[in-house]
DNA sequence: ACCTGAACACCGTTCAAGT
DNA sequence: ACCTGAACACCGTTCAAGT
């Protein structure tokens, strides 16, 4: 059982790593978000031994939330409506700060590391979305499931990148469905 | 006229810079980089203000390259084939380092600063053959076309983040050129 | 068992002194 | 006119001392 002030310390640098990524993105100072926490920069590194640590653990719930939107969505909806829903919400996701979107595309992520566990469920849940649409014919069988998952993320990268007007997203995910749809 | 040794250390910082880039990705250390060029570190940020204008003034023969190729490919090809062949080589070209897609996605390229002209040609001839081969019905005219050299940027991206098999830019190319393809 | 904060290393950036 | 390299600032990371 964790002790009282190792808990209070570890919600204080989560909070305060929230604020600092939406601030200056993914690449804000770990010495400024220990500060703002009010811990020493050691306690920092006790709870979240490197950036992506501490960057999934801040994830941690958004990645549960689109695992458990994947079921819901497959149960209520038609594949490929889905798939686009989905996908909208994680390259939403993905881009809420500059660099997350490749912690999230890393292909080291470690399946048995407790910490990546969330980030490598909602893949799967992602993964199975696509493998439906392709089942229902909707998205061509020819395409890497994966594949799909990565462009998301691409889309996301954008975002961040290159920002272009309002509905960026919506034009761009567009693209990628309708570069994966089945033939007519 | 630039002095003969300021000519020499622009070079060799040059290919310096092109050696710590290849090896680390575009964050390598400039410090490393000017020790590896034999100058003091003063002199690269004389002659390079900025990361991005080393990384651009780095880029300037292969940019002009691909403009001059766009020239080449509409002049020989169909539009469709033209575009495919162009943006293949345009991923190929900002994979060639992790963090080079960035800059070349970046919106804040000033077309007045002569360090990034080259960038900004590319880009024009990389959109004219998207336009070209929207008037030729190959390309769906509802697409913007600077979301497709966007796109290339974006799968570039993966490549370095996530790179998944030999194939895997042809792949990702693929989806994007059926996703911006006209209705049959 | 956990925390603090000083210490060290590394790197970006500037600038006084030199040629 | 250009170069050097020391100096400063900033930040990641570790660890001895403290509770």
């Amino acid at each position: 059982v964790p002790r009282a002030d190792a808990q209070r310390n570890r919600e204080r640098l989560l909070d305060a790593a929230q604020q600092a990524f939406a601030d200056v993105g993914v690449t804000a100072a770990l010495d400024d978000i220990a500060r703002a926490a009010g811990v020493g920069a050691g306690t920092l590194y006790r709870h979240f031994p490197t950036r992506d640590r501490l960057v999934l653990a801040l994830m941690r719930t958004s990645l549960d939330e689109l695992t458990a939107r994947a079921g819901t969505l497959a149960a209520e909806r038609q594949p490929a409506e889905a798939l686009a829903a989905w996908l909208d919400g994680y390259a939403a996701h993905a881009a809420r700060f500059r660099g997350l979107a490749a912690t999230l595309a890393s292909t080291g992520l470690d399946p048995d590391d407790p910490s990546a566990v969330a980030c490598v469920e909602a893949h799967a849940a992602g993964r199975a979305l696509v493998t439906a649409a392709q089942a229902s014919g909707d998205v061509s069988p020819a395409v890497d499931p994966q594949d799909v998952l990565d462009m998301a993320l691409a889309v996301a990268w954008v975002l961040r990148e290159a920002p272009r007007g309002e509905d960026q997203r919506r034009r761009l995910l567009g693209v990628v469905l309708a570069g994966v749809t089945s033939g007519p």
